[in-house]
DNA sequence: GTAAAAATTGACCGGTTGGTAAAGATTACA
DNA sequence: TGTAATCTTTACCAACCGGTCAATTTTTAC
C-alpha cells in the first residue's frame, strides 16, 4: 500500500504516536481560541512545529482532529459529576463536585473553551455526545431526587442545580478575559482562585442544605 | 461628491435607516449563530434579503456591522446592573437583579451568543468595552460592601457574586443547545423558564440573606 | 549497508471570502 | 418632466483556505 494513512487501523510507529500528540495539543491550542471555523489547519501546523501537508499526514481533515479532542474533552469532563457517591454525604459530595469542576476550569481552561464553543455554534458536531451527558445527567439526578426526599437537602430542581454549577464553575474558564477585565489586577491567579471557591461553597452550601 | 457611503456623518433617507436595521437584524442572527468569523458577509446579506455589494454600500466592512451590535448589546446588557438601587433593600434588588438578567437570556438569546462569542475568542474587538464594564461593576461592588457592612446581606464577595449572576443566567441563553438535550422534552421553553427562575430565587437568596 | 517503508516538503488546485468597480435602475425633488 | 442623488446589480479580484500530489529525505528492518 502507498499511502499508509498514518491513523489508520493501529497505532504503529513511535513517531506517529508523538506527532499525533504535538498535533492535538496545537489543535486544543488554536481551536479554544479561534473556534473550529475560526482555525485554519496552517495555524495549528504552525503551533505543531510542522507543515500542513505533514500534518495532514496524520489526520485526514481538520475535522478529525477536531472529533479526537472533543471525544477526549468530554469524557474527561463528565468525571467529576460520575464520580459523585450516592452514599456519600450529600452536601459534602456536592461540595467537592464544584470543587472538582472549579478545578478543572482552572487547570483545563482550553479543554473549557473548546467545548463551550461547540455548544455556542449550536453543536454541530456532537449530537450524539449530548445524548451521552443527557443519560449520566439524568442518572444522577435520580440521586439528588433521593437525597431529597431522603430529607438530607433541599427540595430544589436537580437539573437547575447542575446548570448552575456548570455555569458558575466553567465561568471562570469560558469568561477569563472578562473576568480578569473586571478584577483588574486585584488579585493574583491563585488568589482568583480561592476567592471564586470559597464564594461559590457558601453559596451552594447554604442554598442547597435542607 | 460621488460615493456617499450611506452611513457616513448624518443619517439620511429613510430608506438608508430602513436597510441599516435590516443589516443589523440579520446579522445579529448570523454573528449568533456562527461567531465572527464563520459568519459571511454572504450569508448576512441572504438574510437581510439583498445582494452582498448593496449590503456593504450601508457597511464598509463586516467589522463595522459587528461594531455596532457590539455596542449596542453591551448598553442594555448593563442595564439591569444599572438599575439596582441602592437605597432600595437589599435581597429584593438582587432578586430583581436577577429575574431581569433571566429575563434577557429568554427574550434575547442571540444578543447573549453574539456577547458570549467575542469574549471566548478573547475579546478581540471590545477592549474598551470592557474597561466600561469594569467601571460599572466597581461602582455597584460598592453598593453590596455597603449592604454587608451595614448587616443586611451576607459576607460574600460582590465580584464572584456579580459573575456568579451573570453566568447562571446567561447560562440559557449560551448554552441553550446542552439545556434542552438535557431537559429533553421534559418542559416548554416557559415552563422551563420559570423553573430556572424558581430554582435561582432559592439558591441565591438563601445564599446571601445575612 | 541497503532497500523498503515512513515521514516531510514545495508546488499546486478549486472553492470561498471580503471587498471593489462600474454601469444600470430607482427615487427625490425642482 | 427632467435630472441629480441615491440605490442596486453584475462582474470581478486578490487573498485565503482545506486539501492533494509527486518528489525528496529520513527512519526502520534486515
Amino acid at each position: 500500500m502507498t499511502l499508509p494513512r498514518a491513523a489508520q487501523t493501529k497505532r504503529r510507529t513511535r513517531i506517529q504516536e508523538e506527532k499525533e500528540e504535538v498535533i492535538l495539543e496545537a489543535a486544543l491550542e488554536v481551536f479554544a481560541n479561534h473556534g473550529f471555523r475560526g482555525a485554519t489547519i496552517d495555524q495549528i501546523a504552525d503551533q505543531a512545529g510542522m507543515s500542513k501537508p505533514n500534518l495532514l499526514y496524520y489526520f485526514p481533515t481538520k475535522e478529525a482532529i477536531h472529533r479526537v479532542l472533543i471525544d477526549r474533552i468530554l469524557d474527561t469532563w463528565l468525571d467529576p459529576l460520575r464520580a459523585i457517591d450516592e452514599t456519600g454525604e450529600p452536601l459534602s459530595e456536592i461540595k467537592s463536585y464544584i470543587r472538582r469542576k472549579l478545578e478543572m476550569a482552572r487547570d483545563f481552561p482550553r479543554e473549557s473553551r473548546l467545548f463551550a464553543n461547540e455548544i455556542l455554534q449550536g453543536a454541530p458536531r456532537i449530537q450524539e455526545e449530548l445524548q451521552d451527558l443527557k443519560n449520566l445527567v439524568d442518572e444522577k439526578v435520580k440521586v439528588f431526587a433521593k437525597w431529597i426526599e431522603q430529607g438530607k437537602m433541599r427540595n430544589i430542581d436537580p437539573y437547575h442545580m447542575i446548570f448552575s454549577i456548570w455555569a458558575t464553575t466553567q465561568h471562570y474558564a469560558d469568561f477569563d478575559v472578562q473576568v480578569q477585565a473586571v478584577l483588574g489586577s486585584r488579585k493574583s491567579g491563585e488568589g482568583r482562585f480561592e476567592d471564586a471557591a470559597r464564594y461559590l461553597d457558601q453559596l451552594f452550601v447554604s442554598g442547597l442544605k435542607p
